[in-house]
DNA sequence: GTCCTTCCATCTGCAAAACAGATGGTTTGC
DNA sequence: GCAAACCATCTGTTTTGCAGATGGAAGGAC
């Protein structure tokens, strides 16, 4: 025995507190009355306190005892917790799990899902990163995340293997104020190009020199979505949104659909996918989150409220 | 043994990676090298988890063990508390002073009164406790901390006695690149209420249900401060914070405070109190270390430089 | 490359512990 | 006043954990 008291001596003192009397604890644990007896006895020994009053026919907690039992109970619920998180390795599951988001996912979806995650698993902490476009796969290449919640770019990335969650409905707009909305029929690639078109910038260096949708030769580049949120609807210029993040603003009117020529009308989709690396599949609750936001995300009904 | 994990395997286990070897962790504990090999591989039969990778020269733990070895300090530190108390009880003076303070409360202040407390009250332990919301009353109404440093909630405790310390300023702040940030004038209800608004858990059952300040629909619950201001900064999402603790970023522009329709300008003030049992007065310490903390809370100018 | 140290796992006998069961004293309810 | 249930203490037996020894592997020194 490394040090006087042990677990044996808290369950011991617990459960004779819990069942009424040292006999009936004995018959709980498993032991004889004269084991339970010699454990209190033995605990109180170690502390120097007495832990309960046996004038009586039944054992009573002193004083001292009701404020010892709420450490001992702390103790050993700490013990459990910690066996029942082992339990949980032991069968597979993550220790925590690390997933990378990109800016154009839906944020009600993954709130509404980590939401959901921390009821199944409460005992895996769930670690979110939010990033864009290739930033938002080198923590996944690297190995800081597990998982990642990308978007497909035209480039192919050997050591990944991808799962297709759904699509995410790109839009250009512009503000109403916008010099572009005037023209309510399709508009020419050449009539966009006048215009300074607001392009999300890469903060990695995977996409290095390689831009997407860009059709403007005058740009500007700005290294956060909500930024450029605001930019457009300050009628700085115009640019393509996930349809999500402006619902709101067409619905209102504050921001207004481009029809552009060689867009299909609905939209340009952006395929998002979940990515993991080859040699390292997800465990238990990565797979759970997969499928839950695979299925949360085809009837997204009910999230339209939130953001 | 009434169960396959016991403290000795706890402390073992954190004796090893203290040390970094089964043999020094031996000499630690005085024991052979053996007895550490044989705790150490029994505590991972029990769990059905490795701990160590076992294949250098020095063991090394692996990512589960590194979870597992933060619920053991836990528990070994939650039994060493536990005996501290006990040797006081058993000496008969009750000369410890127990104190929880909420998260809530500023930092700079508790850890400059327990400063000047050291230096006054040398001989007189100090045992501080952080915990937040309702989990912080637990321990004082249970009697195992005689003094709570906490946010008035609105419930009443009969059995406490409260002394009104001063105020917290809360505010609710967002990430400089929060869409909700572009509002320069006053943030009406509706519209915080469509973005994911991030939330303090309360880990106690004591306030079971409700919940203080929820705007959003959309929320998401975190367990702990220092995450959810890690949170924040990330723009995850806007949320309430006490003004000491983002004071930093706001100056540096990192964190904007919302100007919330109907919250005063100057925000939202938290009474922070001394709580005890009305059964059990403070004794000279306690009734120092209040005073102490309302008069360097009123003039808390010369802190400004601790976090 | 080879030696030498230091590490870990495993085995063995031995000592200490924890066990079940028995006994006796005490309280409580009938 | 008696039976039942409680607790403390004692005793022999079983189990457990201990130290010490042995062998294999890793890594630094030369």
């Amino acid at each position: 025995m490394l040090d006087g008291v042990s677990l044996d001596h808290l369950r011991t003192f617990i459960a004779a507190v819990d069942e009424g009397s040292f006999s009936a604890a004995a018959r709980k644990l498993n032991r004889v009355q004269s084991a339970v007896s010699g454990w209190v006895s033995g605990l109180e020994d170690q502390f120097g306190v007495v832990l309960f009053d046996r004038s009586g026919r039944f054992p009573k907690l002193t004083p001292e005892g009701v404020l010892l039992l709420a450490d001992a109970r702390g103790i050993v619920s700490g013990v459990d917790t910690m066996k029942a998180r082992a339990k949980l390795m032991a069968s597979g599951l993550e220790t925590e799990l690390s997933v990378v988001v990109d800016v154009f996912f839906p944020t009600a979806v993954v709130s509404a899902a980590a939401k959901a995650f921390a009821s199944r698993f409460p005992l895996t902490p769930l670690r979110l990163f939010v990033e864009g476009l290739g930033a938002a796969y080198q923590p996944v290449l690297d190995g800081r995340c597990s998982l990642g919640i990308l978007a497909t770019l035209p480039v192919a990335f050997p050591s990944l293997v991808s799962e297709r969650l759904g699509e995410v409905p790109l839009v250009a707009v512009a503000s109403s104020s916008h010099p572009l909305t005037r023209f309510n029929h399709r508009i020419p690639r050449h009539e966009l190009a006048k215009h300074l078109q607001l392009v999300l910038t890469d903060r990695s260096d995977l996409m290095a020199g390689r831009d997407f949708g860009v059709v403007s030769p005058s740009t500007w580049r700005l290294a956060d979505l909500s930024t450029k949120h605001a930019f457009l609807k300050d009628s700085i210029g115009w640019g393509g949104m996930p349809l999500h993040m402006v619902e709101k603003d067409i619905a209102s009117g504050s921001l207004v659909v481009l029809d552009v020529d060689d867009m299909p009308p609905s939209g340009f989709m952006l395929t998002m996918s979940a990515y993991h690396q080859a040699s390292e599949p997800p465990g238990p609750a990565g797979r759970w989150l997969i499928d839950h936001l695979k299925d949360s995300w085809v009837h997204p009904s009910d999230l339209k409220r939130e953001q």
